[in-house]
DNA sequence: AATTAATACAACCGCGTCAAA
DNA sequence: GTTTGACGCGGTTGTATTAAT
C-alpha cells in the first residue's frame, strides 16, 4: 500500500498560496512560533496540511531570507560546494545564509547545470565533458553516483583536538555506503601515514574516487599558503586541476578555497586503497586559534577495525591521539 | 496581437529517518 | 521489537512570466 500523500482526510488546497493565506501563517508563527508543524494549519485557520505550512514558511515568508537574484560570488560557491557535497541542498544551503535549498536547487536545475554544460564541463563531474565521458564509459552508473558519496567533516572552533560535529556520507541506490565497501577491500593497508609505492595508484582512466573528504577549517587568519595539502611529501598547489600525467591522479578532485565567512574549505579524496591524506599548516600567525591544532599536521583516513562492519573514520592527530567518528 | 517556447520560481510528492507510544 | 506520526530532504511537476516568432 502507497503512503498517502499529506491532507488526504480532509479536502485541503493546493497550489500556490494567496496573500491572505501567507498574511495568516505569517501573523500566527511570529506570535506563536510553529511548535508542531502538523497543528499550525488548524491553528491559523488554514485550509493546508503542515508540510505545506512548513514548506511555505521556510521558502517564502522566513524574515531572514535574502531576497533576490544570486551574486556571482553565491553562483561560484555553490558550484564548489555542490562539486564536494553533491546534491546535497540543504547542506549547500546552510553555508550560504538566507538562502534555500529549494531556492539552489532550482538555480543549479534552471541556470548552473546549462552554464557550465556550455563551458563543456560536466556538471554532475564538474569535470570536462570528455574526460567525463572516459570514466563512465566503463562504468556508467559510477558517475551518476560518484558525487553521492561525499563525507562532510566540520571540525569544532573550541576544541582542544580536532573532533567532529557532522559526520554524513550517502548511500548508493540498494543503500550501501560505498565507504564501508572501500574499508573491507583494502583494510589491511589502513595504516596512518603509511606509504604506498607510486605504483599501487591505479591509473586514472580507472578513476577509483568514490568519495571526497571536506574539512572545514574555522581558522581565522589564516592564508591559502598558510594551509598545504599534501600526501607522502608530495605537496599540492590550491585548485590545481589534476590530468593523466599528474604522478598522484588521485587528487584531481581537490580544492581548497577562502570563504566569505572566514574558514577555510579543503576537499580531499579518499582514496579506495585506503592511503592517507595529510595537511600542514602554519600556525605561527594565528591569533587566538592555536589550541585546536595544537601540532601543525595530522592525517585521516579510514580506520582499519579488524574487519568489523562498524563504519568508523578516524581522525590521527600527529600526537597519535586519534578521534573516532561513526557515520549512520 | 496572438501563439508558442523557454525560463524561473513555487509547490507537491514520495521516501528515509527518528522518536515516542 | 514493532508501529505510527512528524519532520526533513531531494526529485519532480505545475504555474506564472518573459521572450521569440
Amino acid at each position: 500500500m502507497g503512503r498517502r500523500s499529506c491532507g488526504y482526510k480532509q479536502k485541503l488546497r493546493k497550489g500556490l498560496w494567496s496573500p491572505d493565506e501567507d498574511e495568516k501563517l505569517l501573523r500566527y508563527i511570529t506570535k506563536h512560533g510553529h511548535g508542531c508543524w502538523s497543528s499550525v494549519p488548524k491553528l491559523a485557520g488554514l485550509e493546508r496540511c503542515g508540510k505545506s505550512c512548513r514548506l511555505r514558511w521556510i521558502n517564502y515568508l522566513r524574515p531572514d531570507l535574502k531576497r533576490g537574484g544570486f551574486s556571482s560570488q553565491e553562483e561560484n560557491l555553490i558550484i564548489q560546494l555542490q562539486s564536494v557535497l553533491g546534491n546535497r541542498w540543504s547542506q549547500i544551503a546552510a553555508r550560504l545564509p538566507g538562502r534555500t535549498d529549494n531556492e539552489i536547487k532550482n538555480l543549479w536545475n534552471s541556470s548552473i547545470k546549462k552554464k557550465l554544460m556550455q563551458k563543456g564541463g560536466d556538471p554532475n563531474t564538474h569535470k570536462p565533458l570528455s574526460e567525463a565521458m572516459l570514466s563512465t564509459s566503463t562504468c556508467p552508473e559510477k558517475a551518476s553516483r560518484e558525487l553521492d558519496t561525499a563525507i562532510s567533516l566540520n571540525l569544532k572552533e573550541d576544541s582542544s583536538k580536532p573532533s567532529l560535529i557532522d559526520v554524513s556520507s550517502c548511500r548508493n541506490e540498494k543503500g550501501d555506503d560505498n565507504l564501508n565497501a572501500s574499508k573491507t577491500s583494502a583494510h589491511q593497508e589502513f595504516f596512518p601515514n603509511k606509504s604506498f609505492p607510486m605504483n599501487r595508484y591505479p591509473s586514472i582512466q580507472q578513476r577509483p574516487l568514490d568519495s571526497i573528504a571536506c574539512l572545514q577549517f574555522p581558522v581565522q587568519n589564516l592564508s591559502h599558503d598558510q594551509l598545504k595539502l599534501d600526501q607522502k611529501g608530495i605537496l599540492f598547489e590550491p585548485n590545481k586541476e589534476f590530468n593523466s600525467r599528474t604522478p598522484v591522479p588521485t587528487f584531481s578532485r581537490s580544492f581548497l578555497s577562502a570563504q566569505t565567512d572566514n574558514k577555510i574549505y579543503a576537499g580531499l579524496p579518499f582514496h579506495p586503497m585506503g592511503t592517507f591524506n595529510n595537511i600542514h599548516w602554519d600556525s605561527s600567525n594565528c591569533s587566538g586559534n592555536k589550541s585546536f591544532f595544537d601540532s601543525n599536521v595530522f592525517s585521516w583516513g579510514l580506520a582499519d577495525g579488524g574487519g568489523s562492519s562498524d563504519k568508523t573514520l578516524q581522525l590521527h592527530s600527529a600526537d597519535a591521539e586519534t578521534t573516532d567518528i561513526k557515520w549512520s
